[in-house]
DNA sequence: CGTTCAATTGAGAGCGATCAAGTTTAGTGG
DNA sequence: CCACTAAACTTGATCGCTCTCAATTGAACG
């Protein structure tokens, strides 16, 4: 699958974006929206399975999630595979390309998505003319590294049940607070081949782990519908801590 | 251990700071000095062992390191704990709570540490002032990502000995740069359980892993000294894929 | 010369990997 | 709507890497 080429789209306003209402992110000033607005190029859709961005390519593009769900990835040459993080709604991808003029991972699209495109080379604007969005970029790179420092904690310390019941409440807990996820029950993108890529355990090990703990009752799986049944005995199996579900986080 | 609380030490100005000699960083021009001269609140020196920044602590400072090494980690309830990343001279700690007025990992002194210390209260003031500068933050927050996305990698797909050969490419690539370290050779202040702890494995498998790799002589490690006695092998086995050295990083 | 911390070694168990079939589900084209 | 195909999921069996428990050795220090 070639590296997807950005094309420009019917257009939402940023002012209208759907994204907004949900009571996540927090609201722009005038000119912060104006600018954001501006300094979006256009909006790209792509299929499931297409590869956003590729390791060691240098991207002339940033992207904003509007819709569906992308991960992070980077390999060894054999080919042993690591999920580093899931890219979201309201979630930035490519800064690290705007930064270092070259990506250190592949991010490609699990489900269809729609992005909204910056054009790096007017990345700086944000800085000189915006501080506040300036700092919002620094924050969400900072949030970006609280997640992998979670899931390095995740892979190097808890055993596959454990690892397994985190990622869940991890990425149901994201998705509820944009409202993409509620009572428990949460509409599961992945295979378990991306969830043994992103626990760093094998294929059939995930599936032992995650059918036992499936048969212990805390959860349910089916349909690609994912159920948390017991959420404070989850919690407490897996030594989850949430981030403060309070925050309000910059959408760009 | 207290959490460490900063007093001021004598002072070396910025534009003296003998990091800034060893070209890795990027040169300030004088109004950005200036200004970081009076960012800068004073220094502080802090012994081995000492908790600089403590998990679910808020701290009002943010730290350069001028000298020694440090880490960051965090732990489950029931002990067990995964080192993220090695803090060393150059390097900004403390980032996260000038984010999220929360520290969402620890950091502690391995050796004797000697740090330049700022004030998160004129944090701000960096990006209303330093547009250059605060996009030097967000880079550095970007670099330490790519660094705990490496490191998951190592810790997820990566065999014991290949973990171990690469995190030690990884430390003394750091150190060399940054004229720390040369000619293969490493001053080493970890213990083989801060090793165990970095690389998500047991303190007695580590032992094995570690005395296996150095009878196979592509390194030696003796009284905190380790050697890198055949790099190309190294490189290859652990498929270790270093930074750029040439890239300049900012030093604030 | 105890004390303490780090490193080492042995033994045994088990978690998770690998190899190898199957089975179920989903997608495609006739 | 059914046959065909590919992808995803399961299951069994075996291997071995890594963990845990338990001692012992070595080095540093007052």
């Amino acid at each position: 699958m070639p590296v997807a080429q950005p094309r420009n789209r019917r257009r939402i306003p940023c002012s209208a974006c759907p994204l907004r209402d949900c009571g996540a992110f927090r609201e722009l000033d005038d000119t912060e929206l104006a600018f954001v607005e501006e300094f979006k190029s256009g909006e790209f859709q792509i299929e499931a399975g297409t590869v956003l961005l590729e390791e060691d390519n240098d991207s002339p593009h940033l992207y904003t999630i509007m819709d569906g769900w992308g991960f992070r990835h980077k390999a060894l040459e054999d080919g042993r595979r690591q999920i580093l993080n899931y890219a979201l709604p309201g979630d930035l991808v490519g800064l690290q390309s705007a930064m270092f003029h070259k990506m250190e991972h592949s991010v490609e699209a699990l489900t269809d998505m729609t992005l909204c495109v910056f054009e790096r080379k007017r990345f700086f604007e944000l800085y000189t003319d915006h501080s506040e969005l300036a700092f919002d970029i620094t924050w969400l790179a900072a949030r970006e590294e609280r997640m992998v420092d979670d899931h390095l904690l995740n892979v190097g310390r808890r055993s596959a049940q454990e690892r397994i019941g985190y990622i869940i409440l991890h990425l149901y807990d994201r998705l509820e607070r944009i409202g993409k996820a509620r009572k428990g029950e949460l509409a599961m993108p992945l295979t378990q081949q991306h969830l043994a890529d992103t626990l760093g355990l094998s294929l059939v090990h995930t599936n032992r782990s995650l059918n036992a703990l499936i048969k212990s009752g805390l959860i349910s799986w089916e349909n690609n519908v994912c159920v948390i049944n017991d959420r404070d005995k989850l919690v407490d199996m897996t030594h989850y801590e949430g981030a403060d579900p309070r925050t309000l986080r910059p959408l760009i």
